[in-house]
DNA sequence: TGTAAGTAGCTTAGCGCTAAGCTACTTTTC
DNA sequence: GAAAAGTAGCTTAGCGCTAAGCTACTTACA
């Protein structure tokens, strides 16, 4: 690791390293990167699907009934256990999304608790575009990596995620 | 891959390739997964912290203030500039932990306009404390790994790193 | 030296989330 | 078939953040 090559990683670490040198800095590099990746990735793909008029947040709620296939259609329950979010949350993404007509809500037919959500028109047509051009900020991303490096990445990624779900 | 070690993130990609099979699905898997993992870890690095009294965002605050080494002392300003913070959101955390005994905010000498906030005692011996806890909860995420797969892993984040920065 | 521009930290409104709790309905148990 | 337990989606209060705008002060320039 040259001078020119530090990064704003390394200027933290570096930092530690001067003050407790007792610390092994190398798992906070790691994690540090990780997260900074995370978050400038998303933030690039939030601008991207704001263009489509549409948040991160609600763009995951369209592409999640999108993947399911025909009839692109799940209750709320599902959809915030696979999102990882509240109910409570969920009824605020559901509420704007309706609005903005991407998607319906229909009584269950067999259970008068629930609902059945699915996606209109509209919704098909504005998640294939948007999929699309977010898959391009992430493909843009992976760019400086070689082929092989991503595969490497891949996998390094999987047997970590194994360890930490 | 067999069908055995399918993860959360191969049934999103298995799902997209049923329906859009068209799609490139391997930057949505390692974005996915980098995603997954930050966040997994950032929520065990939270409660972490809580057992010492702060937030994740409060230990940063703190932290900063340690590595930048004696005598412990940055403005506002550093500190919102540094943790990629609104001058508002640093307010808040500042309010907290001064509230909380861990710093103390002062007067700058040479700039009216100016504060200086800097670790109290309590402050520089609780950081010491939960860092330390922190880290072990990275390293313990990591464990899964071999050294040199470690190695690995640090070098294609950097590289993917200096790409999106 | 007076004025304009820049920068310090704080305040407020608004957003999206969680946690807790609600009503309505279904399932289980006796 | 009645009572108890479980589960559906929604509502509300509260939290932490951002964006915008404030006052106070410093710096640069004519």
């Amino acid at each position: 690791m040259t001078e020119a090559n530090k990064d704003a990683v390394d200027a933290i670490t570096d930092q530690w390293h001067a003050v407790r040198p007792d610390l092994d800095t190398v798992p906070m590099a790691v994690f540090g990167r990780i997260n900074r990746i995370a978050r400038a990735v998303s933030d690039e793909m939030e601008r991207t699907y704001n263009r489509y008029g549409v948040s991160l947040g609600e763009f995951d709620v369209v592409a999640t009934l999108r993947r399911s296939g025909a009839p692109y259609t799940l209750s709320p329950r599902q959809l915030s256990a696979t999102l990882m979010l509240t109910s409570g949350g969920m009824t605020g993404r559901l509420d704007k999304l309706e609005k903005a007509g991407l998607l319906c809500r229909n009584p269950d037919p067999n259970d008068r608790r629930g609902l059945q959500v699915t996606i209109t028109e509209r919704g098909l047509k504005l998640i294939d575009e948007a999929v699309a051009a977010g898959l391009e900020v992430q493909r843009a991303a992976l760019s400086g990596l070689a082929g092989e490096e991503v595969e490497a990445l891949s996998g390094l990624l999987r047997k970590l995620m194994a360890g930490v779900g």
